[in-house]
DNA sequence: GGAATGCTTCGATCCGCGTCGAGTCATTGT
DNA sequence: ACAATGACTCGACGCGGATCGAAGCATTCC
């Protein structure tokens, strides 16, 4: 495409309905053929079709045939990023938002954001870590584990050692989608969220981002982490 | 506005030209009159004033007026963020500031505003004035000055009582055109400035705003107020 | 007080782009 | 081979919105 892109051209590609839904729907970093993205946009498949393929062009998307079919993904974590923080504008201003669906808040109370823990109890998680002492904020968007922290993830089953650490690091700070905050992502934010499903405490939906939490799962946070149920009856 | 507010339309109100050229403009966080926006926009000023109106409705713009002027800033923090992430996406650098001109930059950093002081040297004075307890920022957007203040006013000989406060009382916080500060207005300002011009520490320039201190002047400002000329070498 | 400046509102025009129907290409299944 | 499926290209339509001229308000200057 042509280099001098500037601001607006970006801006631009999400700023149509029909991308915006697709892009929501890849945020979670997984990658979904035309016709998916056709359909959760709502517009018939050459429509969808002129629409990915300027998301290609502008690089916010990757694409990969396979077959007859064509998966669409994000180009990267700098998009995912963006779309974010764009997020993150609207729930900032005070506007009333409207009275959310049942499923859009369990989805904003716990989710995997690709696959470590996000929305409300990912926060909480991440704010009880960090008060516990076991991990500290760095620069450059990174999460420090202590010793303490090496220790405690230890006793969980999590080796920290027995994990490589990706191009940006171990432990980064993720920004949420619905809170203005952010939450452990990472090589262990991932693996956190792992044990935690293998210890009965969290459960994944199948179909959806949901994470589901487990009364042993509200014991355990409570025992280890002091993360109650009751604190995210709180308003809004 | 619309509560149903989505994520295209954040990015909506980025993907036009006009209001990408005011945003990236106003991401250093500093308030920029309606005017000066059209123009880095190259609109008319009701067109802009149609962009402005639509950013300040979707949050990403405050609006401060000040006399026959209206500031526009950025609301936050997270609206420069989120387009520092947009401007990511294409690899571009986050806006850089066209080079200044040699007179572009002494008129940033000492002018009149009106007629009083403005500009860097503004700000720095009227931040000596506070810390030094002579001035107190008070409500609605003005300075409370102390019993400490009026004594030292008057060494410098200028009667506090001999003022007559305007509609909007006698000093007041006016914000600076090129920081994003607040700097001494009022009948004060305008009065503090024409002593400082007749004891010789200032010189106004006849045909421009511009403001020169003489080599007496930076003594005397830095005996009495502790500003010294070299904090104002900083970077920018 | 009247003139000038800065900004906004209203109304009208015009271009861009999202949309879909029809047709084409590629892959898979029978 | 032929049909079926998934995806892309082309062309035409129609709406939304960016733009500017003219007029209206508010504030400041003289």
């Amino acid at each position: 495409m042509c280099p001098e892109t500037q601001l607006y051209t970006v801006a631009y590609l999400i700023a149509d309905p029909s991308r915006a839904a697709m892009l929501a729907l890849l945020v979670d970093g997984r990658a979904r053929p035309a016709g998916e993205l056709a359909f959760v946009a709502g517009v018939t498949p050459q429509t969808a079709s002129s629409h990915l393929a300027k998301l290609l062009d502008g690089g916010l998307l990757l694409c990969e045939s396979e077959g007859r079919h064509r998966y669409y993904r994000l180009a990267g974590d700098h998009v995912a990023q963006a779309l974010e923080h764009l997020a993150a504008i609207n729930q900032m201003h005070p506007v009333r938002q409207k009275p959310l669906s049942q499923e859009a808040r369990t989805l904003q109370f716990a989710r995997r954001c690709y696959d470590h823990l996000a929305g409300r109890l990912g926060i909480a998680v991440t704010r009880a870590l960090v008060e516990k002492g076991y991990i500290l904020p760095a620069q450059d968007k990174r999460f420090e584990i202590t010793t303490l922290g090496a220790e405690w993830f230890g006793d969980l089953g999590l080796d920290i050692c027995a994990l490589n650490p990706s191009r940006r690091g171990l432990a980064r700070q993720c920004l949420d989608w619905t809170e203005r905050d952010h939450h452990l992502a990472g090589p262990i934010g991932v693996q956190l969220l792992t044990v935690f499903c293998d210890n009965g405490w969290l459960r994944r939906s199948k179909n959806s981002r949901i994470i589901h939490v487990t009364p042993p799962g509200w014991a355990a946070l409570a025992r280890h982490l002091d993360v109650v149920q009751e604190q995210f009856h709180r308003p809004t």
